[in-house]
DNA sequence: ATGTATTGCGGTCGTTCGCCGACATGCTAT
DNA sequence: ATAGCATGTCGGCGAACGACCGCAATACAT
């Protein structure tokens, strides 16, 4: 499947745990993470660890593969707005 | 390409940026983070924000492709106390 | 209805991110 | 030589992460 936002990635790792019969409580525990954390990363939290976020989805036994497109460069409105909006004024 | 480790992203990123022969800096800026961001992503950090890395493997054009692996650990809950005892804390 | 488990959401607190300078190094070309 | 980039490092600072705690809401049985 490919992940167009975090939102999707987020999306189908929660759908993916709830599929193997795991509760937040238990990823966490085998993620090595606070219950809090998988919250914020199945809300699709964008400010959450990149290294945490690779080793839940490992855990869930979700693959990640990267591959090239056919074209560059392509953010969409909503994504900036989404994180803008997540995250104040930091970084307007 | 299959990412088994975030090292294999940093490596494929660079990779990607350098065949693209953009600089350090313009990725930072059409991404919208500093410059040192950037070089701790491609070094591997694993504490970067997964929104900015997801954000940055975008604008390289470079498409995220989650698949189910077959081999789950399917854990019982002794397995998930031994696992936790064993782990240490956080980022090991 | 009662009990149990799961999920979500606040608040606090120590730690750390990400940005900004300035500076050093390496490479290329003129 | 030296001018120009590109890349990396260091110190410092405000902002925010993630862990821990408790409490409420929901779900799902018995």
């Amino acid at each position: 499947m490919k992940a167009k936002t975090i939102r999707d990635v987020a999306a189908l790792a929660r759908k993916r745990r709830r599929e193997l019969g795991w509760a937040q409580s238990q990823l966490a525990a085998s993620v090595g993470v606070g219950r809090e954390w998988i919250i914020d990363f199945e809300k699709g939290k964008s400010t959450v660890e990149w290294g945490l976020v690779f080793r839940t989805l490992k855990e869930l036994g979700l693959e990640i593969d990267l591959s090239e497109s056919r074209q560059v460069a392509t953010s969409t409105v909503e994504d900036d707005l989404t994180t803008i909006l997540e995250r104040g004024r930091r970084r307007p």
